[in-house]
DNA sequence: ACAATGCATTGAAGATTGTCAATGTATTTG
DNA sequence: CAAATACATTGACAATCTTCAATGCATTGT
């Protein structure tokens, strides 16, 4: 190793200029683990789908649209929206009966999204 | 109390066309806990924002904006407004030195938002 | 004073989200 | 079958969010 000619270029370089900050560190949390983490967040962060859910894990297997249309302040569609979103995330589901759709909660899946959020909020 | 008078008046009305549930249950989240939440979870639900805070929380009070810029995917004036989101908010907060800006994480603002967040979530 | 640097701000453009009237689809009831 | 009901879907619109080039503003080094 003839380190002898090359005595202090790599110290010129980064002393040139005075930087501000020496280490360059990557963040812990991944671009995609945040990517993950913020979906959760997302789907989370609306008023009415907090509220839809709350009405879901409170009243166990008896609540249909109009129930919700009823409690909330959109219209109809608006309603739908929201809950095929939740459905889409596996959040909740329904079991048609006759003219009516009755809502659930997938305690398994809520649970599971909770344990996700609640473990990574709980590194910041 | 003559009430011999109307024997099944109510009755009547609520069997008519067969309601699909009787109780009219209003959402134990109200609109003000569930817009609160909302909100604090939307200031959440970004990769780039969760990235940030993950390295302010990590590297205390020693990053500078170059550091996050080369650290994310994104470019200066993004990174800053990112920043300036958490800043209002009251996660982070700045101290300028000279030419760079250190920017640092507000740990009891953060660990408020985390209670109100996961105290919240844990009922649903 | 001048050039260079770090960061904030502005303004514009595109993407995403939220809402609802209108309409469609089943299902029940008369 | 026809009307009524519960819900889903479509399509359109407005609002909000995200990003970045351009620019502005201090501060530092020459």
């Amino acid at each position: 190793m003839n380190n002898t000619t090359v005595p202090t270029i790599e110290l010129t370089e980064r002393s040139r200029g005075s930087r501000c900050c020496a280490n360059d560190s990557a963040p812990r949390l991944s671009a995609e683990a945040a990517q993950q983490l913020s979906d959760d967040l997302q789907l989370l962060a609306h008023p009415i789908r907090l509220q839809i859910l709350d009405m879901l894990t409170r009243r166990e297997g008896q609540v249909c649209v109009c129930d919700l249309e009823a409690a909330l302040p959109v219209k109809q569609p608006t309603v739908s929206h929201h809950l095929k979103l939740l459905r889409a995330a596996g959040l909740i589901d329904c079991e048609r009966q006759g003219l009516w759709a009755y809502y659930f909660v997938r305690r398994d899946a809520l649970a599971a999204l909770r344990a996700r959020v609640v473990g990574q909020i709980a590194g910041l």
